[in-house]
DNA sequence: TTGCAGGGGTCAA
DNA sequence: TTGACCCCTGCA
């Protein structure tokens, strides 16, 4: 059947998606802007979202899903993988000098993801003074605790948990998951999304600068954390999350002296406009994966 | 083996 | 504006 611009196709090997460009699994999953997908031998991505375990396969314009139909290909994936979003238009107009056709050229196949925003909060209260590495293991503890098993191929996966899950230990219990003092954090967020008293849901209502101060009154979110959860859930495009990485990167080629996070936002927004956050995120992985402004 | 620095920041003073 | 902060890893 024809969705989108897309052919959709039912086979054996699972649902494939015909004629899908600028995807590149390896940028798309290691980029950095979700923890949760781990690759398999056969160039794959297994991951969970949406209380599901999903495989998925990029090849020569075809995206094969496993474990999955067809409605929730439409439902879910579609708009997960930001498949109605032209990837080469944003290239074109992001890359407009040597450093950024360079980042670009380096990230190609990056996509933004439009994950669920409780998980992406969680996940980036937890990346705060930390690494890759550790972040993760933080997030596959707090699932396998607190998260409902699932089995794929069989191999255990868990679904993130949700707010009452966690609130239905003690903050003490949460120490299982080794996240630090940003276990206070996580529990007392948790405690006001169950309360509802900051709204999830609300945020794409609001304009960018009351959504990043909405999440900036959960304990442990500040700039960067709130940037991160409306980039990478599909919320606003126009932040600019920047880390240390980042702010090397614009040090270094852009700015050419150490400069303050509000002389970078003000030169990014100004330099890169609305498309603000996919400028971010080729220059963050282009940065991390070369080490740039390392000495 | 032990010690230390630093890591996708945030918070409080 | 400046340190402390949990925990973990890499590296002398």
């Amino acid at each position: 059947m024809e969705y989108k611009g897309y052919e959709l196709i039912e086979t054996k090997e699972g649902i494939v998606v015909e004629g899908v460009r600028d995807f590149e699994s390896k940028h798309i999953f290691q980029c950095g802007q979700a923890f949760r997908w781990e690759a398999e031998k056969d160039g794959s991505y297994t991951g969970v979202a949406y209380g599901r375990v999903i495989n998925v396969l990029y090849n020569e314009r075809r995206l094969i899903f496993k474990n999955t139909n067809i409605e929730d290909v439409i439902k879910l994936w579609y708009d997960y993988f930001d498949l109605g979003r032209d990837y080469t238009w944003i290239k074109d107009r992001v890359a407009k000098d040597l450093v950024m056709k360079e980042a670009v050229n380096f990230g190609h196949g990056i996509r933004i993801l439009n994950q669920e925003p409780w998980e992406t909060l969680i996940s980036f209260i937890i990346s705060s003074n930390s690494n890759i590495p550790r972040i993760k293991k933080v997030i596959d503890l707090l699932a396998s605790e607190y998260g409902e098993a699932l089995v794929y191929e069989g191999k255990q996966y868990y679904t993130f948990p949700e707010p009452e899950n966690i609130l239905a230990g003690s903050l003490e219990q949460l120490d299982i998951c080794r996240g630090g003092y940003r276990c206070k954090y996580i529990y007392n967020t948790a405690n006001f999304i169950a309360k509802n008293m900051v709204g999830l849901d609300g945020l794409r209502e609001l304009l960018t600068k009351e959504a990043r101060e909405e999440l900036k009154r959960l304990s442990g979110v500040g700039n960067k954390v709130a940037d991160c959860v409306l980039l990478f859930s599909g919320i606003k495009q126009d932040v600019f999350p920047t880390d240390v990485w980042v702010k090397r990167v614009m040090e270094e080629l852009y700015l050419n002296k150490e400069a303050s996070m509000n002389e970078i936002h003000t030169f990014a927004r100004d330099y890169f406009g609305e498309l603000l956050g996919f400028a971010q995120q080729y220059l963050f992985y282009y940065a991390r994966e070369n080490r740039i402004g390392i000495k």
